[in-house]
DNA sequence: CCTTGACCTTCCAGCGACTGGAACCCCCAT
DNA sequence: ATGGGGGTTCCAGTCGCTGGAAGGTCAAGG
C-alpha cells in the first residue's frame, strides 16, 4: 500500500512515516516502479508499535531497540523490561521536577493579588529566589 | 564586569548569556573598547530572574514578557498572574500526560517476567494497544 | 620582549523529533 | 486536456541551548 494508507492505518502522520524511513527506523517493504514507497501489513504493524512506544515517551533510539527486540525470537524479556524500567525512571524524574515547579508556582500565585496594582510576589519571587 | 563573571554571579552559563544577548532577551549594559560585553548589576539581576523563570518552565518568550512586566512600574499584577496561570496549566497537563504514561508502563512491566524467556507482555502491549 | 594560559569574540553546526513548504512527478476521472 | 489528489525530494524552521573552530585580548611570569 502507499504511504498515505499506511499512515492512516497506523495512525502515524505521513511526514513522520517518511522521516522514519529516512532515519532507517522503519523502511518500506518495497518501492514501486514509480518510486512510491510500498508498505505491507508488517510495516504498518511496526509503525503502530512505534506510535505506541513514542506515546509512552520512549525515544526514537529506544524504539529502534524495542523494534529489534520485538523481531528477535531469541530475546530475553529481561532486556525489554530493562529498557522499560529506564524509561519509567525518566518519567518519574520528570514528574518530580514538574511537581516541584508546580508547588513553587502555586505558592507564588497564592500570594499574588492579581489585580491592577503593580505589587507582585511572583515577580519578587523570580527576582529574589535563592540559588 | 565581563561575561564570565556575570555568568558565575547569575548562575547562567556563559554560552547562554551570549545567546540571550543574541536573541535580544538580555543585552549587556555596554561593550568595552575591545568588544567585550560588559554587564552591570542590573543585567546580572535580569539573568538570575530569567534563570529562575526558566527553572519554573517558562518559555524564553514568557521570560521576555515577565522581564518586561518586571521593569514596568505601572504593570498590573493580574498580567503577571495570567502568565503564571497559563504556565501552571501547561505544567498540569504535562504531569497528567506523564502520569498516564507511567500507569501504562507500570502495568505492562508488572506483567513481564523479566527473565531469559522471550515472552513479553510489554512488547505485546506495544504491538496490540488499541488506537 | 616573549610566551603562556585564561579570557573574550564571531560564526557555524548539531541536538530530537518532527513539521511545513516549495518544486516537481504520477495517475485517474471527466 | 485538465484538474485534483496522490506521491517524490530537499531545505528550512521549531526550541533552547551547546560544542567547536578560528581568532583577538590581557595580565602575569621568565
Amino acid at each position: 500500500m502507499n504511504i498515505g494508507d499506511a499512515a492512516k492505518r497506523s495512525g502515524v502522520p505521513t511526514k513522520t512515516v517518511r522521516y522514519y524511513d529516512e532515519i532507517g527506523l522503519i523502511e518500506p517493504s518495497a518501492r514501486g516502479a514509480n518510486g512510491y514507497r510500498d508498505y505491507d501489513e508488517r510495516a504498518v504493524e511496526f509503525l503502530r508499535f512505534v506510535r505506541h512506544a513514542r506515546g509512552l515517551g520512549f525515544s526514537v533510539e529506544d524504539c529502534r531497540t524495542l523494534l529489534a527486540l520485538y523481531q528477535d525470537r531469541n530475546r530475553a524479556s529481561a532486556d525489554v523490561k530493562a529498557v522499560a524500567a529506564s524509561q519509567l525512571e525518566k518519567i518519574d524524574a520528570k514528574i518530580h521536577e514538574l511537581e516541584s515547579m508546580k508547588r513553587t508556582l502555586e505558592t507564588l500565585m497564592q500570594r499574588c493579588h492579581g489585580d491592577e496594582r503593580p505589587d507582585c510576589p511572583i515577580l519578587d519571587g523570580l527576582a529574589e529566589a535563592r540559588g
